[in-house]
DNA sequence: TCTGGGGTCCTGCCGCGT
DNA sequence: TCTGACGCGGCAGGACCC
């Protein structure tokens, strides 16, 4: 007797507060505790273990934890616990916004090393159950169910069930799971059970429970447009499928209006790709006061010298080359400019990094003050794969020499 | 007192070679 | 020689995601 094929059974996983649950492990005696976790720079956790350094993390008096009300500075919530977002708080809110909300919530910063440890935990648990996981950032993965021992058994669900003990059993963390016929629709289920929760959704069920869901739980909907389809009267998924395929082209372009009527729809067969190499990588930073390039030259160049040493430091690191150069600007009116220049050999090189960023610097008007100022390497390639060209007889780029200065730019070297 | 940092992908425009 | 079509790569900006 021929077995039935199996049905493609994909799961989003989404760790349930990362950030924030991270921390708890650390100091237990803030459960329960409305926290939010962000705000950059700030090392609050470090003046606390100063000054409580005789006694282990978790004896640490929870009126030693510094309140939102008591921040100061600027910067963004990474995430908060879910007795805080019982305020109202969460992802990306402004601090600032936050304290008036939840003046009482404790504030810790984040602690990428501690996140990035647990990361690769609960990634490698998973991956002993289920082989095929594509990385979604630190907190999230799909896993591609249908050819693994069981993850055709309800729908899912008892795989799903095995992962999420595994994941609490070796790491104490908790994760919410969303299991559906492909990415897209199990994205949406992983958030039906927050926390600790798991979803199972069948390719007949996208009427019932994804129709009903706002425009904006589509992952690849964001803010713009919504705006603009709820200026077009649609506000749920099931307003988008109603429409027809070629009034969305029409009014959001070939390629974008065609992907929203099948998302709608609940279609969506991207596979689930288990290695993928960077593009791009950057740093930037948010200065503590917004710049000004003559009057804080010397201030301004430091940072850009440190952020070019420190992009090639993590090209270097993670063994890529690159051959496009660019530089990111936020002016104190938040408009953003970017400007970048490829050269003719591929480098890691934190001088020829500076020299053609430098460049680009020069290309790009200075007058307003700046929030923001970034640098970035694209179009990479493994170090040893790519022909290199040692750093000390590079050619001079392209336009080294010849790139003038417009008025109202200025040269930060 | 708004609004981080690290990414990807897409689009429109422009110059260039054929 | 001129003109236009076309493909392509580089560049700038924007939308989106975690």
């Amino acid at each position: 007797m021929p077995a039935d094929p199996p049905i493609r059974r994909i799961a989003h996983l989404d760790m349930d507060a990362f950030f924030a649950s991270v921390e708890l492990l650390r100091y237990p005696q803030l459960r329960g505790l409305p926290i939010v976790i962000g705000g950059g720079r700030r090392k609050v956790d470090e003046i606390i273990r100063e000054k409580y350094s005789d006694r282990p993390l978790s004896e640490i008096p929870v009126e030693a934890f510094p309140l939102l009300k008591d921040y100061v500075g600027r910067g963004v919530i990474t995430t908060a616990t879910y007795p805080a977002r019982q305020f109202g708080v969460g992802s990306a809110m402004g601090m600032m916004k936050a304290a008036k909300l939840a003046p009482d919530a404790l504030v810790l910063p984040v602690d990428f090393d501690e996140v990035r440890k647990y990361s690769r935990q609960f990634k490698s648990i998973i991956r002993e159950i289920a082989p095929v996981v594509e990385d979604r950032g630190v907190d999230e993965v799909y896993i591609d169910f249908t050819e693994v021992p069981g993850g055709q058994r309800e729908g899912g669900r008892v795989l799903a069930r095995l992962i999420q003990k595994a994941i609490q059993q070796q790491t104490g963390l908790t994760c919410s799971i969303g299991v559906a016929p492909n990415k897209l629709i199990a994205k949406m289920a992983s958030e039906f059970n927050k926390p600790n929760g798991i979803s199972i959704v069948y390719q007949d069920d996208v009427r019932t429970r994804i129709w009903p869901l706002p425009v904006r739980k589509i992952n690849g909907i964001g803010p713009k447009a919504e705006v603009k389809l709820h200026k077009l009267h649609l506000l749920t998924v099931g307003d988008i499928a109603a429409q027809e395929r070629e009034w969305l082209v029409d009014n959001f372009g070939k390629s974008y209006g065609a992907w929203m009527h099948d998302a709608a729809w609940g279609r969506d067969d991207r596979p689930v790709v288990t290695e993928s190499e960077p593009v791009s990588m950057s740093r930037e930073t948010t200065f503590d006061r917004d710049l000004h390039a003559v009057r804080d030259r010397a201030e301004l160049g430091a940072i850009f010298t440190d952020l070019c040493r420190q992009v090639a430091g993590d090209l270097q690191r993670k063994g890529y080359v690159g051959k496009t150069i660019g530089i990111k600007l936020r002016y104190d009116d938040f408009r953003i400019a970017t400007r970048d220049q490829t050269i003719d050999h591929f480098t890691d090189d934190p001088k020829t990094i500076r020299q053609v960023a430098g460049q680009c610097l020069k290309r790009v008007q200075l007058e307003r003050r700046l929030r923001l100022l970034g640098v970035r390497v694209g179009k990479l390639e493994k170090a040893g794969a790519a022909v290199e060209t040692a750093a000390n007889e590079a050619p001079a780029p392209d336009g080294a020499d010849t790139a003038e200065a417009r008025p109202g730019t200025l040269d930060l070297f």
